[in-house]
DNA sequence: AAATAGTTAGTGATTGATCAATCACAAATC
DNA sequence: GATTTGTGATTGATCAATCACTAACTATTT
């Protein structure tokens, strides 16, 4: 085992955990146990929890970053916007963890947790609202803070479990 | 000092709390010390951490539930979706912690927080949706899929210290 | 092929601190 | 004297992080 697959998957626990359970009361215990690896064992990799968790959120918006980027240098003007929804959904659904993860880390008042937070919604921002310009698309301002703020509703929809929130 | 008020400063001192410091890692402690009463006596008025929290988020569930109401009975059919924003905006600038209370507990996984969010979330969209259909606005559903998605990502915006991802 | 040395991978045991909740009790008020 | 209001002391459980240690692997020399 190389130590960087290690380390992914011991991020990939902490996501798990930690969404489950929650960051603050989830412990690092937990975690090793999902990685099948011993307590200890991620401080080999990790200084802290809060390290740990500051990775998992920079996995978490890669993801979404990288997959939006697919889209927008793949899709058709006409099809960028349902195109992006199409991929967030998909994250969504396939990764449901990382998605909660990130909807409580933006509570979390740690300085460096807030850093990743705003980093990562606005480099989204920015992919969104250049590529809606880039497509001449109308109000590419109010259409980008439309798309993010009905993703946000929709992380919301699927935490609770509540579909109707997103039904017209 | 009556019990119903001292309830209510005990309420008022864990939103605070927890809003601040997160519910799981808030000590029922550092409650007491901010409602300037002992620790064991919040057991007096809530059987649990957890109720206590089931407490704060009715309260805060409360008063966005009655600020709508006014504002349906009392505002023009033009000005209906405006000054419900404007209360939104009021509450979040006026009672922050209760919001960011709210977010935190979109994630927490416990039946009883589960079902008060999503109490609170089913009552809000109806009253909203219900004024806007008797407003006569086009699409009332989609006004209110719209209405509910921006105020969570205001709430967002507020929380990460991230006006840009409200402007146009 | 065998021995040696060095590096990497991994764990058991511990610790100091922390916390929700209980209980017995005191003080004030009615 | 009885009810209400309120607290000190305690407890059993829990946790992040550290430390000392072992096991396994790799490279080099003999």
């Amino acid at each position: 085992m190389t130590s960087v697959n290690r380390k992914t998957e011991i991020i990939s626990a902490a996501i798990e955990v930690f969404a489950e359970i929650g960051y603050f009361r989830a412990t690092t215990a937990q975690v090793a146990e999902r990685a099948k690896i011993s307590q200890p064992y991620i401080f080999k990799f990790f200084a802290s929890k809060e390290a740990l968790l500051q990775a998992a959120l920079e996995a978490s918006w890669e993801r979404i970053i990288n997959s939006f980027r697919l889209v927008v240098e793949s899709a058709s003007k006409e099809q960028l916007e349902t195109d992006l929804i199409e991929a967030y959904e998909k994250i969504l659904a396939s990764h449901h963890n990382e998605i909660l993860l990130q909807m409580q880390s933006q509570t979390i008042q740690e300085p460096s947790i807030r850093d990743v937070m705003r980093e990562g919604f606005r480099e989204v921002r920015q992919i969104v609202l250049t590529a809606f310009r880039e497509a001449g698309i109308a109000s590419p301002e109010e259409r980008t803070l439309i798309f993010l703020a009905r993703g946000m509703l929709c992380n919301i929809s699927a935490a609770l479990d509540m579909p109707e929130l997103m039904e017209v």
